[in-house]
DNA sequence: CGGAACATTGACGATAATCAAAGCGAGTGG
DNA sequence: CCACTCGCTTTGATTATCGTCAATGTTCCG
């Protein structure tokens, strides 16, 4: 199996295929988890470095109240705790959204393999800007615009971001998450995601059927949504000195 | 005056006083920037580390329809573009909300100090998890709670990284966002945060007058927000191997 | 076949947005 | 020193988006 995570990497910098080979071989006991299995819960030390192969997950938080808020959706190729610190404290719980695969990179073998290729390195470094740029959008997202526009930025972030890893076929891909999950994604109702899906579908922009949707009208989504994937895109110089870190053996 | 950005980062880890003063003669030419003036366009390139010395100011997003969204205040210490690439391009831009003093590092310089001092290198990379964590909280903050709840969550947030650079008087402290700013920060309108505003003062839980805000009752405000100061909180734990990168030179 | 999870529908209610006008306050210029 | 202005705050009336509640369908899966 190709390494999603790497394929994310490589979209950000040019990695040549020994590196690719190296890394995947980290990548041999990945495990199977369905649906639905929490992965991680509140204040759990984050002692390695999981990724998601495939599947989908999501980090979240719960209010007193009982309330959801996803905060990041983990696509395949995400890792889980990219923003932590190893030896840290997970302050979000991640949930599979779907049955997945995730491998557990322990830490000594993710140092010795960005000393061996600092282009690795720099690679995740601009993964961690991708995730970043994601994050303030969905400010953007939740605070300033209705539910139909939100919903339509969703889905062409999420197009966009499974594309770079060859995710979708003909504006079709794999889209597990429930009407639940939108909403806590969306900071929405249920209910209303019902209303403003069939909207969609109505406007023959979506289909979605047993988790599988098809991008109709990409143009007549992005419009809606006022996407501009900039953000999402790697920048194409190359990171200063400084950034360039080689590891420490 | 102290650098108030070595003091952010040295709330996250123990920083020696040469560390400090190696750091302080970067920040000789702090420049002066008034109130209202934008210091990055969209499309800007990264050429520098700007830090803001004292004042706030804050990055945003406008969309088509001309709202505008904050993604986050920069209170004084804060770096403006710490999450993104040197050379890299600019897809927020900045606003100052009041004067503001602003230093710009070279990259080199800043290369040079993380050599010589490797936990300064060390301090960033737990302030940049800080940084996430607050646009995770946000996410959550926006999405999930009504306008009330928001508004105090956000004036606990504030007061807490405020505390760590000793910028609190008696649960007092400079406040210089108009209700305009409050409403792109919190995702609402003016109208309504003027309205929730006064509901705060009512029931004594806070003072707002001529941009001075006093903090009445913290425990009443944490209880409405719901507010953990524990994603703000430093890793205690040192960090691995691989994160400690040394600065190649 | 039966049950559970998920999706859909309708009626109603609440929070927040919109619109528009008036008040306030600090700084400016005559 | 006072009137004037401009930006900000406050207020009221009205509207709309979204939430809540509850019931009914549907799909999936053992």
């Amino acid at each position: 199996m190709f390494n999603l995570f790497l394929q994310r990497l490589r979209h950000a910098t040019d990695l040549t295929c020994v590196e690719l080979e190296v890394f995947e071989e980290l990548c041999r006991q990945a495990r199977d988890i369905g649906a639905k299995k929490y992965l991680a819960r509140e204040g759990d030390e984050i002692a390695s470095f999981p990724v998601v192969l495939s599947g989908w997950a999501a980090r979240y938080q719960i209010l007193r109240n009982g309330a959801r808020q996803i905060t990041r959706l983990l696509l395949p190729g995400d890792a889980f705790y990219f923003d932590a610190s190893p030896n840290g404290t997970a302050i979000e719980e991640v949930v599979t959204l779907s049955p997945c695969r995730v491998v557990t990179i322990p830490y000594s073998d993710m140092e010795r393999t960005i000393n061996r290729f600092p282009l690795i390195g720099e690679a995740m470094l601009q993964y961690g800007r991708m995730e970043n740029a994601v994050q303030s959008s969905w400010i953007v997202n939740i605070g300033r615009r209705d539910a139909l526009e939100r919903m339509a930025h969703l889905l062409c972030e999420t197009h966009y971001r499974l594309q770079i890893i060859d995710g979708v076929k003909d504006g079709q891909f794999h889209f597990p998450l429930t009407q639940d999950d939108l909403a806590d994604v969306l900071g929405l109702t249920p209910v209303h995601i019902n209303r403003k899906l069939q909207q969609l579908r109505q406007e023959n922009l979506i289909t979605l059927r047993s988790k599988q949707l098809t991008i109709e009208d990409l143009r007549g989504l992005q419009q809606i949504a006022g996407f501009d994937s900039a953000y999402l895109a790697p920048q194409t110089r190359p990171a200063p000195a400084y950034e360039r870190r080689p590891v420490a053996a």
